[in-house]
RNA sequence: GCGCCCAUGGCUCAGCUGGAUAGAGCGCCAGACUACGAAUCUGGAUGUCGCAAGUUCGAAUCUUGCUGGGCGCACCA
């Protein structure tokens, strides 16, 4: 709909310049928004204010030529206004927006999706954790938010892939393999130290024990060296695979899980480097190799090959980022825990030097989430092995509010995730909320085919009996959801679907306690029947968008 | 010290790439089931959008400075 008034406008404006009747000027992009105020119509543009200054002219009176050259061939506005300093307001008529409640009929669950992407290829990569440990609270809010913003652009018509990175070169995992040495000693009947930079979780015990029941105590006469790799392969592979549990069960599955030894494989990092040295974008000191990020607005050069000869983190990251390219993927999204941040233009001047524009790689960020219960902080620590794991919080909240907890903000800004709350099935959770409207509807429903009130399509009911303030405003909501798919893909924030939600079942609760859907009036029955079902498939879209259940009884 | 992010009612946060009278939820107060599910609804109170300048028809939104908080500044990942 907007997008129709975005064309009308597009055209008034062109037209008017065609008949000088405005002078010759670049058209801006026309902005059309949807006012708080009614009175302001359903749709408005500001255009008339914007073409002012370039056009030398009172936006009102631009406002005037740009109305009275408007042509609306489909019909659809029922009167246009001037407000304001120069605020072109539209009125769309009503059936109009009784034909959305069509439209939804004949899309159905595919209600909302577009082809806005046209198939392009894009890879969303995300958690990415090391398999060091079990996944905890904080890799959750950057799962569901991969998860959904992957699910988004599908809908979208992108083509997407979801990719799990392992970082299993390096030296976290080599501490793993040692840290599961040292319980296999202790559990074997020696004294161990255990250091600082070692994983002291009771997992880490779990797997050691593990070994003992299988390969008994031949590795304490073993070379260490060769244990510790061992142990490394042994554990990254049980933790992996438990990691893999754990995301299955919160709902997110990836398409490919890329190992960090793929990049090592052939030389494959030393012939990139090589390669981009004779580019002219790496240079040597003598002892080490540095990348020129600073050409790209780096803070300052960045090490990619240390003075012992081992590669950087981030020399494997333009890599793996070339990999990706050359995979065929024209946009990458990397969602990335927040404390990142400032690793982002190394990564981006990588990608610009491998001869990709900046914008192809789109970096979010994901804030830390602050675990409370009953208001009272908990508390977490790594080093530890003490912290709540995603395992605990979706046996103890359930996946559905877990999932729309972690959606409920902006994901650069900071999370307080409160257990009690969460679990809690009441109003201070938002998640029954929804869930709650979606359940009342199927439950109207079924009532009402019980007493031989069979569901409705659109081409038998009389539409036009749906007059209420409110069943128009539920028109327009439904109208709105196309959009806020589209804004949510355009700016990556999968949190604009919760408040949309939020929204729309509010209008329903509203609705349903002022309006009876089954009655005796027959006609004014199916009519309304037929409306709220259209709610339903609504909500059902928005919420498998999300990840999160519908459920027709709770 | 340098850089990035944040600052909006008592609390937690939205505010759609500059728009009209800044919105929700929670909490607080007062009400609604002999009607389709009260996990719901209705009404009420609450604001110098951190502070100060600037840009313009117009600023919570953009610029600069300041205050306060988070994070980052590795030849770690």
């Amino acid at each position: 709909m907007r997008n129709k008034i975005i064309a009308l406008m597009d055209n008034a404006v062109r037209t008017a310049i065609q008949r000088g009747l405005l002078p010759e000027i670049s058209l801006p992009y026309i902005e059309v928004e949807i006012p708080g105020n009614p009175e302001h119509g359903d749709y408005a543009s500001n255009v008339a204010l914007i073409l002012a200054s370039p056009a030398k002219q009172n936006p009102r009176k631009i406002a005037e030529i740009i109305q009275s050259n408007l042509s609306d061939p489909e019909n659809i506005i029922a009167r246009t206004q001037i407000a304001g300093p120069g605020f072109l307001n539209f009125f769309i008529k009503e059936n109009i927006w009784r034909q959305t409640l069509q439209f939804i009929e004949e899309k159905k669950e595919n209600f909302g999706s577009s082809s806005m992407g046209n198939g392009k290829k894009v890879q969303v990569e995300f958690v990415s954790a090391n398999p060091t440990g079990p996944l905890h609270i904080g890799h959750a809010r950057g799962a569901v938010v991969g998860d959904v913003i992957a699910n988004l652009l599908k809908t979208s018509g992108y083509d997407v892939s979801k990719e799990y990175y392992i970082n299993d070169a390096g030296n976290q995992m080599n501490n793993l393999g040692k840290s599961v040495l040292l319980r296999y000693r202790e559990l074997s009947g020696e004294k161990i130290e255990f250091p600082e930079n070692c994983y002291r979780g009771d997992y880490i015990k779990d797997i050691a024990n593990d070994v003992i029941k299988k390969d008994g105590k031949k590795y304490l006469t073993a070379d260490d060296e060769q244990t510790i790799r061992h142990f490394t392969t042994i554990a990254g592979g049980v933790i992996l695979d438990e990691i893999k549990d754990d995301l299955r069960d919160f709902g997110v599955n990836f398409d490919n899980y890329f190992s960090e030894k793929e990049l090592y494989k052939n030389e494959g990092v030393a012939r990139l480097l090589d390669s981009l040295q004779k580019k002219g974008f790496i240079y040597s000191d003598g002892e080490t190799l540095w990348f020129k990020t600073t050409d790209y607005g780096d803070e300052k050069d960045r090490v990619v090959v240390r003075k012992n000869g081992e590669p950087t983190y981030f020399a494997a990251d333009i890599a793996y980022h070339k990999n990706k390219y050359d995979s065929g993927f024209e946009m990458i999204v990397d969602i990335w825990g927040a404390d990142h941040h400032g690793y982002m233009p190394r990564l981006w001047a990588g990608v610009q030097a491998l001869g990709h524009d900046k914008d192809t790689l789109k970096i979010i960020l994901v804030q830390l989430v602050n675990l409370l219960r009953g208001g009272v902080p908990v508390a977490m620590s790594t080093r530890s092995g003490e912290f709540v794991t995603l395992r605990e919080v979706l046996d103890e909240v359930g996946k559905d509010a877990a999932r729309y907890n972690f959606l409920m903000r902006r994901s650069d800004s900071h999370l307080d995730f409160d257990l009690e709350v969460a679990k809690q099935q009441s109003n201070e959770n938002p998640v029954y909320y929804v869930q709650y409207a979606h359940a009342r509807i199927c439950s109207i429903i079924k009532m009402a085919q019980e007493k031989d009130m069979a569901l409705p399509v659109y081409a038998d009911i009389n539409a036009s009996l749906l007059c209420e303030p409110e069943e128009i405003n539920l028109m327009k909501m439904m109208a709105r959801y196309p959009e806020t798919i589209y804004g949510a893909v355009r700016t990556l924030e999968p949190h604009r679907i919760t408040f949309y939600l939020n929204e729309l079942a509010s209008l329903f609760h509203s609705y349903y306690n002022r309006n009876k859907v089954v009655s005796d009036d027959v006609k004014l029955t199916a009519a309304r029947l037929f409306l709220v079902k259209t709610i339903s498939i609504v909500l059902q879209n928005a919420l498998k968008i999300l990840g999160v259940n519908a459920p027709e009884k709770m």
